[in-house]
DNA sequence: CTACAATACATACAATGATACAATTAGTAC
DNA sequence: GTACTAATTGTATCATTGTATGTATTGTAG
């Protein structure tokens, strides 16, 4: 489970940009199970010089699966198709889901002596620098 | 002597850079008791294993808490806690690792697709019940 | 034609990994 | 104890990987 070849068939005249048809094609291959969670990817040069495109428009493909969370790329590793895809998940897990999140991120916090005052207002601060530098850079 | 487990735990796709966040957790650890002045750290080659990542990643984590004066690390002995930690930033350390604890839970959380309004919620709910239940369970 | 947006590319950078090296320690033979 | 060798530890350097920012090209509306 190496190295996928992942042999995708662009069209650079179907009028569809290339980074979206990379898209496409990886989401497709995942859906028929020819790319499987922890499958790792090509690197975006690999596939970028196989594709004969620039590795940037693999990485603006590459950053779209990621933020759709299909794929996890991390700098300096690789990139892998996420372990856990996201299902369609129904409201009660998502919120069980945030809760044994919490949980854990609360022991933690006591476990490391830190008051309930300490950690409410952390989490208000954290909360409020975190919408302040989204943003900075947000466009969407 | 004492031998440190050093028990870390990251977050691969975080965002937030390895190094930093084992950097981090050192911090946090003993800021909060459970690393002490003269304990030896495990080898680079050692906490990379077990952390499954490059030992050059945790050296270079070693490599900047030494400049902090926070370790001491020593070719051919290994690191240590540094014997006489300044006082004067001791509280610093302490909130500096309960503001990266809580950076990672709410990036965590946002990653999940959770508001503002949810984890503000989820974090109150959980604080509360925290403190009226009586924790049955023990330390881990 | 001009202005604008979207796309693809070029360049510099940051994070991680691989490899060879230097310093120290621990044995081991004498 | 000394001298030698091997193992262990951190260090230095460079390669590999993804990221950030700016630029050129293309298509399209006005």
């Amino acid at each position: 489970m190496a190295e996928k070849n992942l042999t995708l068939q662009l069209d650079f005249h179907s009028g569809f940009p290339i980074y979206t048809q990379i898209v496409n094609q990886i989401q497709s291959q995942l859906a028929n199970g020819i790319l499987k969670p922890g499958d790792q990817l090509p690197t975006v040069r690999a596939l970028a010089s196989e594709l004969r495109v620039n590795f940037n428009t693999v990485a603006r493909a590459y950053r779209i699966l990621d933020e759709a969370r299909i794929i996890s790329t991390q700098q300096g590793r690789g990139t892998y198709i996420i372990e856990i895809p996201p299902p369609e998940v129904t409201e009660k897990l998502r919120q069980d889901s945030l809760s044994e999140l919490t949980k854990r991120y609360v022991g933690e916090a006591f476990r490391l002596g830190f008051s309930e005052r300490e950690v409410s207002q952390m989490v208000k601060d954290t909360l409020k620098s975190w919408k302040d530098a989204k943003q900075v850079k947000d466009e969407e």
